[in-house]
DNA sequence: GTGGTCTAGACCACG
DNA sequence: GTGGTCTAGACCACC
C-alpha cells in the first residue's frame, strides 16, 4: 500500500502544502517508512483531479526538505530518515503558529489558565507514533 | 485620546490584519471602552503611511466581527460589549490555530517535552492586560 | 541598488537555480543585507526575458529556505538573518557535490596530493565575504 | 573475468552513470587493462536487472569518452590506454565540480575550515586502488 | 502594483 | 512509464 493521501480540495490550505504536510508527517511518524514509494505525480494527480504540476510542486519541497528523494524514472521515495531537523530548526519552523495562537487566545481575552488547559487538552491527543491526522 | 495603533510594515503580516488585531485586543483587555471612536479611516491612513483602502477593509472586518459600529457619517465606534466571549466561544475561536500549531510541530517530530516547553516559553512573554502586539 | 542578478540561459544549470544561489550567495557574503528588497518577480522576469513563474519558483525557494521573507502586496525581502544553517544542517547540503568531486578526482586517477593541491588552491580564492560569483 | 559491475538502484545517482564510472574507475586504477571486453549489452542488462537502453547509454558515452572501443559484431572493449591523462587534461575535468563545491559551501555560509575539514575526512575515506564506488 | 496558487501543455532526461 | 523544467495565462489576496 503506496501511501494514501487526500486532500480537501474546498480548503483555504493550498493542495500542495496538504500533500507536503501530510507526507511529512507519515514520515515522522513512521507511518511512511525509509525506502517507501510515493504515487507517481500523474498518477496522484489523476486521483486527486489536481494538476500534475501541483504534485510535482509538492514532491519538490519535500525533496528539498530531504523528506523524499526522487529518483528520475523510477519514482520518489521517502528518504532514509536524516536525523530529521535540529531543535534550533525545528523550533523556528513552529514559532509562527505558535505565535498566532497564543495572539489569538489573548486577543480574546482568555485567561492563562484557560489557555494552558487547552493546549494541554490538545497535546495529549496528539499521536506522536502513528496517526495525527486530522479526524 | 482615541486610541493609539501602529503597524510593523516591515513584518509578514498583513497591514490591515494587524490593525483589526490591535483594536479586538484594545476591546478584549478593556483598554478601549464601547463607545470610543476610533481614528476615521483618512486620518488614520495618513499616520500610518498606509493606502486608506487598508484601513476601511480592516474596519469593516471589525464591524462584520461585532467589534467595532460605524455610524454612517460620523465614524467607527467601538461596539456595546457584546458579553464579551464565553468560554466555549473563545475555545471555538482559537481552537484553529492550537491545531494548526500541535499539527506542525508533530509533524516535524518534535517530542511533547519540547513542544511544551516552547508553549510556556512564549505564553510567559504574554502580556495579559495591555499589549500583546508584536514589537 | 535592488541587487543585481544575472542568468545564463544556454546553461545546463536550470534558471530558477540559478536565481536562488545567485541571492542565497548575496546574502551569505553580505552582499545583500536583512530588509534588501529583491527585484519584483513581474520586474526580474521581465529582465532576464523569463517566464514570472520561473522567478516565483525560485523566490518561493527562497522564503522556505529562511532566506527571504514575502511580504505579498509589497514584494520580496532579505530576511533577518536567523543563524544561518546548523553546522550539520550545512555538511548535509554539501555532501553530494564533495563526494561528486572526489569521485570524479579519483575516477580520472589524480593522486591524493594532487587533488588536495587543487583544492587549496580554489580554496584560497574564495571570497568570504564578499563575492564569489563565478567570473 | 569480464569486469564485474554493480550498481546501486535505490541511489539518487541515474544507473547509467554509475555503470560509466565504474568501467572508468576501472580503467583509471588498471583494474581493467587496454583489450579487456565489457559484459555485453544484453547480458550486463539481465544481470543488472534494468532495461538495455540504459547499459547501451553508459556504453555510448564511454565510447565518446574514448575509454572504450566497439567492434560492431564482436563487442565493446576498453581502449588502448591514451597515455592516461595528464595533470593539465584531470584538473581541467574536474574542474566544475571542486566549483560547484566550493561554490555550495561559501553560499551557505560555511567558513573556510569547516570546508577543508570536510573536504580532508572525505578525502581520507578515499580509495586510490580498487574502489570508489558508492556501496 | 505586489506575491501565491493553480491549470494546461510542452520538452527533456532517465528507465 | 518516471520526474524536472519551463512557458502561458488565469484568479486571488494584499497594498
Amino acid at each position: 500500500m503506496p501511501l494514501r493521501i487526500v486532500v480537501a480540495t474546498g480548503s483555504s490550505v493550498p493542495i500542495y502544502r496538504q500533500v507536503v504536510e501530510q507526507v511529512r508527517l507519515a514520515a515522522a511518524t513512521g507511518r511512511a517508512k525509509a525506502g517507501d514509494a510515493l504515487p507517481s505525480v500523474r498518477t496522484l494527480a489523476e486521483e486527486l483531479v489536481v494538476n500534475p504540476n501541483t504534485i510535482a510542486k509538492a514532491y519538490g519541497e519535500l525533496v528539498r526538505e530531504g523528506i523524499a528523494e526522487a529518483q528520475p524514472g523510477r519514482g520518489v521515495f521517502i528518504a532514509a530518515k536524516r536525523s530529521v531537523y535540529s531543535r534550533a530548526e525545528r523550533a523556528r519552523r513552529v514559532e509562527g503558529a505558535l505565535e498566532e495562537f497564543i495572539h489569538e487566545a489573548v486577543c480574546l481575552g482568555m485567561p492563562e489558565e484557560e489557555i494552558r488547559a487547552l493546549f494541554e487538552k490538545r497535546l495529549s491527543r496528539a499521536d506522536f507514533k502513528q496517526g495525527e491526522d486530522k479526524p
